[in-house]
DNA sequence: GCCAACGTTGGC
DNA sequence: GCCAACGTTGGC
């Protein structure tokens, strides 16, 4: 079982909007590190923590969810509709994957990005440290059962 | 809107 | 394989 933070601009697709559907196609991966790890090491049952980016003082983490359906090729990439069409990518050896997301909870506020950064239990969290820009960030069973310790307090 | 910190592309 | 140019992410 492993844990991680998946960030979202919640203008695009927000906890409210995972809460409304239950289950999401989390689409539009387009880097190959994020791809490598969905497809080496995200696993059905995992934890998600689900981050809002983008979102001035709102920027955080808002909620948490649970990976429901292991890598598959994203359909968005062969979509010239689509935010992230990829035509060099070819449909027999698709480049680009996605997984989906279940809903779980949603915290009573955002667990704000400023709160994190203070916290000294979590200086040690790649979310928080300089040059990550990766879309999916893996978290460890201490600092995800901490965020949720802190989240029941909020 | 700015900019740091990346990642990607393509010429050589 | 190197590297300049360019594109993207995301906090501020």
């Amino acid at each position: 079982m492993k844990y991680w933070l998946m960030k979202t601009e919640p203008n695009e697709f927000s906890i409210d909007d995972l809460q409304r559907v239950g289950v999401e196609m989390w689409d539009g991966v387009r880097n190959y590190q994020v791809r490598n790890m969905m497809r080496n090491e995200m696993m059905v049952g995992d934890s998600v923590l689900v981050y809002h980016s983008n979102a001035g003082e709102e920027t955080g983490i808002a909620g948490t969810a649970k990976i429901c359906r292991k890598a598959y090729p994203d359909p968005t990439q062969f979509d010239p509709e689509s935010a992230h069409p990829d035509p060099k990518s070819d449909p027999q050896n698709p480049r680009w994957l996605c997984v989906d997301v279940e809903f779980i909870q949603k915290f009573k506020r955002i667990l704000t990005l400023k709160e994190i950064k203070s916290d000294p239990n979590l200086l040690d969290y790649k979310l928080v440290q300089k040059g990550n820009r990766l879309s999916v960030i893996p978290t460890t069973k201490k600092q995800f059962d901490y965020i949720l310790r802190l989240a029941k307090t909020l």
